[in-house]
RNA sequence: GGAGCGGUAGUUCAGUUGGUUAGAACGCCUGCCUGUCACGCAGGAGGUCGCGGGUUCGAGUCCCGUCCGUUCCGCCA
């Protein structure tokens, strides 16, 4: 016979089917025993009126039963659960694999739970129903995403794992290379070059839900690997990049999360200076009312400045990345405008915003420039010499030699939106396996040493260091 | 890298001024129970108090060190 999910036993009053899943509750009256069995479309009661049958069940274990659904006397209806006007009468039981008592409860929400246990165990902890209702939001989001970009004449195309190191920005994963001793590929930050060398190549309008890689500390709201929504466009003006991106918003809202409500619409757009000024925060918490679970209040803050100093490293670097385009407010000519980057660094403005929610950075993005002399200015402004900017970044200017739109882009924070969604308190709560807070996998237990073979093709040996067991 | 907080039963925690055999709830095991759905009742098992050292007649408790966890800061183009 075959299976029947659990969520449609409510239309098969009468009938005779087949449920398999865990053991949710046992509750053991002697003579009558009630189960609760619980699949991924929700949990059902089997009454087992031949108590010896189902006796030795536990929690957890695998099982499958056959039986006849059978509408609930009124006194009988649980409200708490959406089968509560149903239950099943067993007939017969199949034991399909029985469990060990697990480390902690999964039929609560976990806070509970110390989270280095539920991390090591997280193929039960993905059994409660609030990790897996946070992975199914999941889902739906990004599916959504899919189709209304896709609708749009976006294409979505997936950039390599396997990439270069770049010298900006944060610190890479490094892979070494088997074939050539002494180099290495790097994971990406985020696709950025490639869907920059994408509009070079005439695709015009390109997504990605893309896995970018991070080697900093990392916090609640930060993991070592995370998930971008990643768009670039060609042609595009900054409003209609930002348009683009709230019409995304409001209708997965209403479609995902019909229960929330956004706060404003359309999205207010703060200067920098202003969302600085009026809440001191660049990624400003526009909420009425923060009590409320239900309230998103998305906005977006422009107009960033393009430069910031370093202290630590004694010289000016770009706020977002270097691609980024320095706002010309009065047209000057090629020549002129880098001058005039050179003298007023801390004054400019780039065609730059961030796309925040509820007190989060959820996004960022920029107009590019495409001109190769303006960038390489900005380049050498970054305290690059000349011949390290060819070194570092010559494939970058060479394409924008032969016939590079203007082009622009976003990326949203796929894990960070959900976990704003789902009201969690970590994005580690939206990913299915997460890292703990030092990047070790807890699970799988890696970071991990490699056998002696494999360093040898690689060519490796290690210095002498001290390192954390 | 820095700072704060924490580590006691499978889980979540309590443990007073240093003093008898380290407790509770849930979970687990056994028995009883035909309508429960947080089932109930009775009984039981379960502890290297993170680890090492010190003070003391006596340390879960005080001191030192160390390991681990966690949050924040640095960091995150």
């Amino acid at each position: 016979m075959e299976r029947t999910n659990i969520n449609e036993t409510i239309n098969k009053i009468g009938e005779k089917i087949k449920v398999a899943g865990w053991v949710h509750n046992r509750r053991d009256h002697g003579k009558i025993i009630f189960i609760d069995l619980r699949d991924r479309s929700g949990v059902l009661q089997v009454v087992f009126a031949d108590a010896e049958i189902a006796k030795e069940l536990r929690n957890e274990w695998v099982i499958a039963i056959e039986g006849t659904i059978n509408a609930r006397p009124e006194k009988m209806v649980n409200k708490n659960i959406p089968t509560g006007t149903v239950e099943m009468q067993a007939k017969k039981l199949e034991i399909i694999n029985k469990a060990e008592t697990p480390p902690f409860a999964v039929d609560t929400n976990g806070y509970e739970i110390n989270e280095e246990l539920r991390l090591k165990y997280r193929y039960l902890d993905v059994r409660r129903e609030r990790v897996k209702n946070n992975l199914i939001l999941r889902h739906n989001v990004i599916q959504f995403i899919r189709n209304f970009l896709s609708d749009k004449e976006f294409l979505e195309i997936e950039t390599p794992i396997l990439t270069k190191s770049t010298p900006e920005g944060a610190r890479d994963y490094v892979v070494p290379s088997r074939l050539w001793h002494k180099t290495f590929y790097a994971l990406p930050q985020s696709p950025q070059q490639y869907k920059q060398l994408l509009m070079v190549g005439g695709i015009e309008k390109y997504f990605q839900i893309a896995r970018c890689f991070r080697d900093e500390n990392a916090r609640g709201d930060r993991q070592p690997e995370f998930t971008q929504l990643d768009v670039e466009m060609s042609f595009p003006t900054q409003n209609e990049i930002l348009d683009l991106m709230e019409k995304m918003t409001i209708e997965m809202v209403a479609k995902i999360c019909p229960e929330k409500h956004i706060s404003q619409i359309p999205f207010p757009r703060l200067t920098h200076k202003e969302a600085m000024e009026k809440y001191n925060s660049d990624k400003p918490d526009l909420r009425k009312d923060k009590n409320n679970k239900n309230e998103l209040a998305f906005g977006f803050v422009i107009d960033f400045p393009a430069f910031e100093w370093k202290e630590t490293e004694k010289r000016w670097d770009a706020t977002h990345h270097p691609f980024t385009k320095a706002q010309n407010p009065d047209n000057l000519p090629e020549k002129e405008f880098i001058k005039h980057l050179n003298k007023n660094q801390a004054t400019i403005l780039a065609h730059q915003y961030d796309f925040v929610c509820n007190g989060y950075e959820i996004g960022g993005g920029s107009i590019r420039e495409h001109n190769p002399k303006i960038l390489q200015a900005i380049f050498e402004l970054m305290g690059n010499k000349t011949e390290d900017v060819i070194e570092k970044f010559g494939h970058m200017l060479e394409a924008f030699s032969y016939g590079v739109p203007p082009h622009g882009g976003i990326a949203i924070g796929i894990d960070r939106l959900i976990m704003i969604l789902n009201n969690e308190p970590s994005i580690r709560e939206v990913i299915a396996f997460p890292k703990a807070g030092d990047g070790r996998d807890l699970m799988m237990n890696s970071p991990s040493k490699i056998d002696k073979e494999q360093l040898k093709e690689l060519g490796i040996k290690f210095a002498e260091k001290k390192t954390k067991k």
